[in-house]
This record gives structure tokens, C-alpha cells and sequence, in this order.
DNA sequence: AAATATTTTTAGACAAGCCTAAATTATGTA
DNA sequence: TACATAATTTAGGCTTGTCTAAAAATATTT
């Protein structure tokens, strides 16, 4: 009613997830994959496929996928952005748990206003990484590719930083607050289990058994 | 899409704008009044109106106006809570001027996370009024009553406090930048022209000429 | 009191975003 | 290659929130 912002929450949101779907894989982006990860209907996703290749947005070949165009990919880099910024926000200053900010943020994300992404930005001193290791694009649209490695292919016996999470559920987040893992401890492999892929590892004055599970959905940077 | 909210945007607006309405007459508001005040047209407050009608937010007669049941004020105040929390995170935390904020802080105001406006509110240091002068609502929904008084109604060689402003449209707020009168400042009303209403105030070390439209745009505080 | 002007409501339309059910196209297997 | 299955699109419908134009109610003048 008040703000007509360029592009409507919903676009954006598609635009994030097609994104995202992008990154995974080099083939176009599938109707189902879409509307798997937006929660939502095939049909849907057909209905706004349309609307937003009609905006030069993506580019649309019927029952080939979807894939992103300059414009499309520079909205939805410029979404992500601000989704990290304040999931940044809320993490550093609102102290919120790693495990609460993404909802939020996930609203947050659609306010427009230029000037107040970089004043954000500039506030909280131009962060790199948001609460769960994930990069966050630059004002120009660069996104810095991380070289973390997965916990469960460390090697034995070396050191690593808790560096991010590849699944980003709450419930997996609190999982990790309750075994004390937070990002930026060191951990260093001293097990591996070959039988079902669960490994011992040392953190700080403990030592942790985790399932092969949970050693997939961990990110660390050697040291 | 992903967050399903008690409330729309637009619901919130209507509620907003009918209580912001209310407070300035003990009648009932007026289909015509909303309309202005949100720049869409009487047709659609008649819409909105039957829909808010709906769900007990207020108490409509047709040809009669509105008027907030307590569920709606309650509604209406939080959305005002919000919206003033927000502007003050933008004026004091990112350093946008008091003529930024109310833009990007009736998107802010429709986020929805109760814990979200708690914390905001605790990292502000619980503010009592907004960058504009405006009372902050309590978590409580109690709005404390400001006995600020029009400069235009200020007693000859009265000294006062720069305490808001009754019209927040950012020309107005710019004028008041270049003439550098901020809140907080002392004024003292040094002449008053009886043929056009106009004022000569003193702050800090100037003299002022202000006209009988602008003085009554500002408010005041005895001291 | 009647005529006129203003306010408000109704009627009908439209775009955005979603849905279900049915039709169509593509793919994988016997 | 033909059939079965899976993926995708189309058709038609729904809600929200907006609009214009016309009708109805209320308020103001004369
Ligand atoms: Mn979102
Ligand atoms: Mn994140
Ligand atoms: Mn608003
Ligand atoms: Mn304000």
C-alpha cells in the first residue's frame, strides 16, 4: 500500500530459490525442485515461472526448467545479502541464538531501501559470514566461494575450525547447542568409525561421538 | 509465503490509520477520512472496513463510520509500538535523519515476531519516544500522554523545550534541519506578531523568524 | 420542504498468488 | 517399441486488496 517496491515479496522469494537450486547444480532448475524448497504447488510455480520470464527475470523453456537471467541472478544475490546482513543483525546485537534468526530474517529480507542495506552493512562493520558460516555477497554482487570441507571428510588426526552447517534447520542448530559445537572452535578428528561412518572427534576439553548424520551437515576450514 | 502472520500489511495499515484518526475526535471515523489518510479510495476502505468488521477489530454502521473495538486498538497500538521502536533503531543506530525513517518504518512495523520487538526494544535501552517527539507505546499498550503545547501558543519570553512535531512529512522535517531546530533544544519566545501570527524564538545563540504555519507545526515542552 | 451537493455503499472488474483436478509431455522400462 | 510412471502444464476457481462507475443515503442550501 505505502512502499511499491520493485518486486513483490513472492518474487523475490522465487528468485532466492531458484537461485539456490542454481548453485547445487549446472542444469536448468526444475518445476518440482522449486515448489519442493518454496513449499508450495507445481502449478504454482508454472503460474509464476511465467510472470517472472515475462520480466526477463529467467529463462523459461516449457518442461526444460528454469534458468536465471543476469537481472534475475543480481536480485536474487541482492536478496541474499540482506537476508545475511540481518540475520547478522539479530545474531550480534538482538542476541538472538543461531537457531532463531533465519525466520526473521527471512521477512526482513524484503524491505527496500538501499541506503538502509548499507547502513546496516556499515553498523555492523561490514561482516563477512553470517551466523552460519555462509558469505555474504558483496554491495558489487560477488560472492565469495568458502573452501570448507565436510566434517565427515576430515582427516584423521588433523585440526579444524567449525567453519558453517550445511542443513540449517532449527532443529539440527539446537542439536549442535546442545553438544556445545559453535562456529570458530577447533576440532580435530581422532576416530572414524568404518562401519557406519560415525567419528570421534576433540573439542575443546571433551570428546564427541557423532553419526555420520550429523558429521555431513558440518563445514570445516583446515587450519 | 513463508510467514503466515494474524495480520496483513494492509489490515495493520487500516487499523493504524483508524486509531491515529480517532485520537484526534471522539467521533466515529469516517470512510472519506481513511481513505485520505491512506491515499486509496472510499470504495476500498468499504471493503476493508466489512472485512475488519468481520473479524470484532471495530464496530461499523453503515453511513455511520468506525469506530476501534478494544481487540483492534490493542492491534493498532502494537503496530504504533513497532513502527516508533524502528524509527528510533534507525535514527540513533544507523544515523538516518529524523526525515529518513518513517518511510522504511512503516515496512518494518509489519514484521512479525513478538521476541523480535522485546529485544529490539531492550538493545534500545527502552525508549520512551521516537525521533519525531512521539510516546513509544508500552509493552503493556499503554501510550503515555505528552503535555507538549503548539510553539505557536508559547507565552512571550517563556522559555521551552523542543519536544515534536505535528506535521512529520519530510519537507517539513527539512525545513526544521536547515533552520537547525532539533529536539532537545531550548527556545524562548522572543516576539510575537499579532498581524500574521508569525514568531521571533531564540536558540542557542540565534534569533529566528518563524511563520504562524510553521510554529504550529512544532511542539513544545515547558519547562 | 425541496433541490442540490457530498458522502458512502454497491456492482463489477482486475492483478497477484495460491489451490485442485485434469490434460499433456517426457522419461524409463519391459 | 509400447506401456507405465513421473514431471509439467493447463483449466478453472478462490482470496486479498485494489479500482471505476453508478446507485443510494445523508447533509446542506435555498
Ligand atoms: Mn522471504
Ligand atoms: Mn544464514
Ligand atoms: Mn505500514
Ligand atoms: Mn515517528
Amino acid at each position: 500500500m505505502y512502499f511499491c517496491s520493485m518486486y513483490t515479496f513472492a518474487e523475490e522469494n522465487y528468485l532466492k530459490a531458484i537461485y539456490k537450486l542454481s548453485e547445487l547444480d549446472t542444469q536448468a532448475v526444475s518445476t518440482n525442485a522449486i515448489a519442493d524448497l518454496l513449499q508450495t504447488k507445481a502449478a504454482s510455480v508454472t503460474d509464476m515461472i511465467k510472470k517472472l520470464s515475462d520480466k526477463r527475470l529467467l529463462k523459461y523453456e516449457k518442461y526444460k526448467g528454469v534458468e536465471l537471467t543476469d537481472k534475475g541472478k543480481k536480485i536474487a544475490i541482492e536478496t541474499v545479502r540482506k537476508h545475511r546482513l540481518w540475520e547478522c543483525f539479530l545474531y550480534d546485537k538482538l542476541k538472538f541464538g543461531w537457531d532463531e534468526v533465519h525466520e526473521i530474517a527471512e521477512q526482513l529480507e524484503h524491505i527496500q531501501s538501499e541506503v538502509l542495506v548499507d547502513k546496516l552493512d556499515e553498523f555492523l562493520e561490514f561482516p563477512t559470514h553470517d551466523p552460519h558460516g555462509d558469505p555474504i555477497p558483496g554491495k558489487n554482487g560477488i560472492v565469495k566461494k568458502t573452501n570448507f570441507i565436510l566434517l565427515s571428510e576430515l582427516e584423521l588426526d588433523k585440526k579444524a575450525i567449525m567453519a558453517g552447517v550445511v542443513d540449517h534447520s532449527s532443529v539440527f542448530l539446537q542439536y549442535l547447542n546442545k553438544l556445545e559445537i559453535t562456529l570458530g572452535i577447533q576440532v580435530q578428528l581422532v576416530e572414524r568409525n568404518e562401519y557406519d561412518g560415525s567419528i570421534e572427534i576433540q573439542i575443546q576439553r571433551k570428546k564427541l561421538h557423532l553419526s555420520k548424520e550429523v558429521a555431513k551437515n558440518i563445514l570445516v576450514k583446515l587450519k
